[in-house]
DNA sequence: TCGTGATCTTTCATTTAGCGGAACGTGTGT
DNA sequence: ACACACGTTCCGCTAAATGAAAGATCACGA
């Protein structure tokens, strides 16, 4: 590859290994050594910790007593900032799916190797899905968790099959090979159903929400009896349209901010 | 300035750059563009986009519709990794509270408009407050809420109060200025009371964690007729003294693990 | 306590990725 | 349509990043 292809790409690859960086150390969910990260990223242990000490500087990561480094303050204040700057514009996507459905909207994003819900609106009903913001859940068996694994590099969907796919139903996939077949009819449907695979009693559809945000997902969920078959059907198309106007909303290339 | 003494310094500015840019639209709280960027880190233009289009690709920031930039929902999980993190390393410093007073001890971080628990440690007692980490509470109706509260700037706080405050219990503060006067006294105090304001029969005491970390707040509680105010006199330098020793270590460049 | 192996951290010559001025493209207002 | 402000792209150049090697530190076992 030829230097000026390089740099058309983007001129940020600095920029883009700190961020692995920190992105491992937070899917980790604890202290990482030098090594370690190096080994997980394929980079050399000088370079890591070059990138360590930026990021020690500036406050998003911190360095432990045992020379492992973790997660720094400031990313706290960030990701607050965050939510408060985009959860707006998800809000009204999701007011608008329970609307036309009545069940409970979800936006979640990917976490390490979780999903995480990132936004919520629920039903009118008081029987309906209760999920805090800011909870993690596994991708084999969540409808948004197994849209975002079918959007992952297949080297990293392939690490996550090497774990061990946990049951957490009778229902749950837990076979690699029967996984990686749902995860190819989610890629030709386009959405993807959680039929009490996360929790009995509960039925969730969920579909990406575009091409250029593979990690983020929209669902609507509710009990079995009121998921029917035709209120799926029914909210298919409008999964698709309210991830299309997110989408449009959140990257902005055409709709008013 | 010299080649080496730039390198030595850290070989990391195209970090610092973009942590510059991202951190810049984090604090003006709206979408901000090129220009305006680029004149405030005195960047030139091109630098800024290409920093500026990897942010957006990793998601950290995104773009709008009249091609100003603003933050992406990335920063979402990342910041409450660091929550959860951070939760975990507080642990000791919990321990002792609750050693020194024999009431529950708490971690609350600000999410959003809320506070929410990071770490606990609870008290020998069976009859004790029991939230589950993660668990998020109103600002206006709990000791910690009450901490954070004191601290965000005014418009922000005015913002929330113009949000109907709920009464939790019938000693709920609902009325802004009551409130206002409230988180008034806090600050001047140094630390907050929830008088059976977010459940009845339940007092709490809360301090601030340090003035670099606004977002944090430390609290011990327990059921009325065991926090009597001669422990919540006892506890209040003892959360200070607490608040102080975990401000240090989270800030240190090396902390015990 | 000492020795050793593993790992982290620093150094610096080399390489290349990032830089930024200039040119081009886009959006807005008149 | 035109002018202006600003965003975006291009590309030659060099400043910044890189990573192998050396030095420093740590943890563990004898």
């Amino acid at each position: 590859m030829s230097r000026s292809a390089e740099t058309a790409a983007g001129g940020a690859q600095t920029v883009h290994r700190a961020l692995d960086v920190m992105e491992a150390v937070a899917s980790a969910g604890r202290g990482m050594s030098i090594a370690e990260i190096a080994a997980l990223l394929q980079l050399p242990a000088p370079t890591v910790h070059r990138l360590c000490r930026a990021l020690v500087e500036r406050g998003y990561m911190r360095q432990l007593g045992d020379r492992r480094y973790t997660l720094g303050m400031r990313l706290m204040p960030l990701g607050n900032a965050a939510n408060q700057l985009t959860g707006v514009d998800a809000t009204a996507v999701l007011a608008d799916l329970v609307a036309e459905t009545g069940e409970t909207a979800n936006l979640a994003v990917l976490a390490g190797h979780q999903a995480e819900y990132v936004a919520q609106v629920p039903s009118g009903y008081t029987m309906r899905m209760f999920t805090e913001v800011g909870r993690r859940v596994d991708l084999h068996s969540t409808g948004v968790g197994k849209v975002l694994l079918s959007r992952l590099p297949r080297p990293t969907v392939e690490a996550i099959m090497r774990r061990p796919l946990v049951a957490r139903t009778p229902h749950t996939i837990t076979n690699a090979t029967a996984l990686e077949a749902e995860l190819e009819r989610i890629r030709e449907a386009g959405f993807a159903l959680d039929e009490q695979e996360q929790e009995i009693g509960v039925r969730c559809v969920a579909a990406p929400v575009g091409d250029e945000l593979p990690w983020m997902a929209l669902s609507i969920s509710g009990p079995l009896p009121r998921m029917s078959d035709e209120l799926v059907q029914r909210a298919i198309p409008l999964l698709h349209s309210g991830a299309r106007r997110l989408a449009e909303s959140l990257l902005a290339s055409k709709t008013d901010s």
